[in-house]
DNA sequence: GTCGTTTTCGACTATATGGTCGAAAACGAC
DNA sequence: GTCGTTTTCGACCATATAGTCGAAAACGAC
């Protein structure tokens, strides 16, 4: 929708908060009024933008997961889905971020939270089967983070590079050792007791 | 100062958009006219803020990491001063977090590029001597880009894991696992050749 | 204790912006 | 073409908040 399609370029230029509505209507070339017809209020598009993305990008990640039984491989589809997603969507990448940077304030905004966190659940569930261990959901929770925190991370910053604008391709360059590593830093973590351990710390 | 530990907890709080000077000055106990005759504007404050902030870190990273040689143990290192310098500094890496957000946006606040770019600088300068092959400087950028973004990256994620509320807990116990992996990540690759080919995609 | 300087104060202004609302257009069934 | 329903419109309201300013307090040198 055209609305939805205006918000997302202006959100993702000014950011969540400072985003205004009078600039998404505008450039959705409609009065504000239709904007409050359609949503009940500016957290309302936020939620309903991010939802729609985490559920694509989830969709996406269970196509071509599916079925996949190696660490190694499923951490490479899953990292090669992610820049696959993102490029080409550089507004979908800065709303992912800047939704992800409001969970950490203390009132973000309403309903933000469940989707990352099914997102977080579906490559749990993906994870698990995989993983020789048995482990307990809140380690899987651990891991899950640190798939998704790795490579969201890596991205975000490479972004404030200057001169280096081919990000995706750099990014695509570096994705064999990047599953690799993370293939490793699971086996290795789960093997040492590190996650089994960490359970003790308050689970 | 008593104005920028209110408004360190404020910007934390709500953000740095929606924290309100008011707010900052109500903390802080003083009136709005003496934040005015200490700072120009908001964007000081957080400028300042972010600056003192990555500071004292790169301080930190310097002091630990100087003169180790070996990679891995330089690492281990540079992840354990973070993990150290935002243990019990909730606060600082919300700031931390939501600054770099701010940089994945078209009109970030004035000044807060600078501080980051030398706090990757500093990673950088520390990696490339010990580093076995002789690295591009936009090639070591991406490797401080992702040592980085990993930390950082995970350490949000799990953030919003609400069973697991000890983060530094968990963080530490996987932080062996994650420098042996970086670390590998780093040694593959530079070998594969994969940076150095990254090299053509825009350099 | 006087006087110049530094620092503090909070009422006030200017403005920006989320959201409302009643009227009008567009639509579509008949 | 008429009438009820859906959708659009943008002027308008209420409010919030960044930043100003003139006056007063605090300080400190002598």
């Amino acid at each position: 929708m055209k609305l939805l399609n205006a918000a997302r370029t202006v959100f993702a230029e000014k950011g969540l908060d400072l985003a205004r509505i009078d600039e998404i209507t505008e450039r959705a070339d409609v009065g504000k009024g239709t904007f409050y017809y359609h949503f009940s209020s500016k957290e309302d598009v936020i939620g309903e933008l991010i939802a729609g993305l985490l559920g694509e990008l989830v969709t996406a990640i269970e196509e071509r997961c599916a079925g996949i039984v190696n660490l190694r491989d499923l951490l490479d589809t899953m990292i090669g889905v992610h820049i696959e997603f993102f490029s080409n969507r550089w507004e979908d990448f800065v709303l992912y971020f800047q939704g992800r940077a409001e969970l950490t304030l203390q009132d973000s905004y309403e309903g933000l939270e469940t989707p990352f966190l099914e997102y977080l659940g579906h490559i749990e569930d993906l994870l698990a089967p995989v993983i020789g261990h048995q482990l307990p959901r809140p380690a899987l929770r651990r891991l899950a983070c640190a798939v998704a925190g790795f490579v969201s991370g890596y991205y975000s910053f490479a972004v404030i590079s200057p001169q280096d604008e081919d990000i995706d391709e750099t990014f695509r360059s570096l994705r064999g050792a990047m599953a690799s590593s993370l293939a490793r830093f699971i086996t290795e973590a789960t093997a040492s007791g590190a996650l089994a351990t960490g359970e003790g710390a308050r689970v």
